[in-house]
DNA sequence: AACAAAACGGGACATTTGTCCCACACCCTA
DNA sequence: TAGGGTGTGGGACAAATGTCCCGTTTTGTT
């Protein structure tokens, strides 16, 4: 990418220490963000105070483009939740950058029909299915990340307060699904998928 | 677009009755749609038997384009639900505008992006607020459209049961944000907006 | 080590939402 | 005109979720 530079669009290297964000809800930007490193909360803060929270950005995940492609006031927040090192590409690059290079211009469209593809089904879930099957898919994603990721964060990507969390998380050590202590899924695969595929009656 | 047909990729119009699915969940398709006139619904069935309506489709709305970017099996369902016409346009021919055409390639972004935005914006809201809210900023989108959605298709919209939707309804109506009969705001716009405000608390 | 701040866990209660059920109105079609 | 299907409206109760609150544990800072 180095050769783009030239043109005076150069690709700078930024640090973020956790609980910065590297992007606010309303402001302007003037950069597309693609992380190197780290793990990153994308949320909107609701006017009555809630946070809902999107996805968590990790490792090779881009973020501002909507903005850069729409030229409109940053749609959410994005918080760094451990330490974060992103490149940040100025709007400038990143739009001669879809002009020009067709194989940028069909990464981002790809990247852009998936990010629907799996909004839909998760808003689809949340709202049909009980918290229950939804903290179970959360949990199954990722086992790494989860120590990174604090309780009130997961309560706020679900749509439910603390309480629920803690309350719904005890259920499933009653149930003997979750381990007593911390968050791992104390199932194989096969199991979590036949108590997945209960929930559909 | 007609001399793109010497391509022996003909844009067709279609019609379909209400009822009549344009797209079948599940079904691999080779057909982009833009609706001519109607109304669609847009919809993702889940295994548990209950439906998610993402959006209302009319005029000049897109759909399948998902699916022939990203060449899977269609999201969701798409249902007629008054008489629909529209064109039906190859797979084929769509990629090569997406490749040939940078105005049919930015505005494919562009509505790519607008749809990530309003998803986002509505996921958020409708975790993060009381239906009442979600309710009030459905109706007071096109009062006329409305005569023609039954409610059972409103209340998946808003992702709850119809008895919750009817309740919700009568609360309204009691407080005289509702019409008594119909689904009228009873409102001016600037009312509508304090109380819209006031679940900001 | 000492303290403050934040995260965690959960009891008690209120509120919201779903489920089940029944009744009525409307529109078809035989 | 009778009967089935579908949409509508709501009562009664059960289940899910939120709010408020308090005590404990962890973490970070001086």
């Amino acid at each position: 990418m180095e050769r783009y530079a030239a043109a005076g669009n150069t690709v700078a290297r930024k640090s973020f220490l956790p609980g910065d964000r590297l992007i606010r809800q309303g402001d302007t930007i003037s950069h597309v963000y693609i992380i190197i490193d780290g793990i990153t909360k994308c949320y909107i803060a609701e006017d009555n105070g809630k946070d809902y929270i999107f996805e968590f950005l990790g490792k090779g995940e881009v973020t501002g483009d909507l903005e850069a492609i729409r030229k409109e006031k940053c749609l959410c927040n994005i918080e760094a939740l451990t330490p974060v090192t992103v490149y940040a590409i100025p709007h400038s690059l990143f739009s001669s950058l879809v002009l020009s290079s067709p194989e940028f211009n069909s990464l981002l469209i790809h990247e852009l029909a998936t990010r629907i593809h799996q909004t839909c089904i998760r808003a689809s879930y949340q709202q049909l299915y009980p918290v229950e099957y939804a903290l179970l898919r959360l949990l199954s994603l990722d086992a790494d990340q989860q120590l990174l990721i604090p309780k009130k964060d997961m309560a706020a990507y679900l749509g439910i307060s603390v309480r629920s969390f803690n309350r719904t998380l005890k259920e499933l050590r009653e149930k003997n699904i979750l381990d007593t202590e911390g968050l791992n899924i104390d199932l194989t695969k096969k199991q979590l998928e036949e108590i997945l595929r209960r929930y559909e009656e």
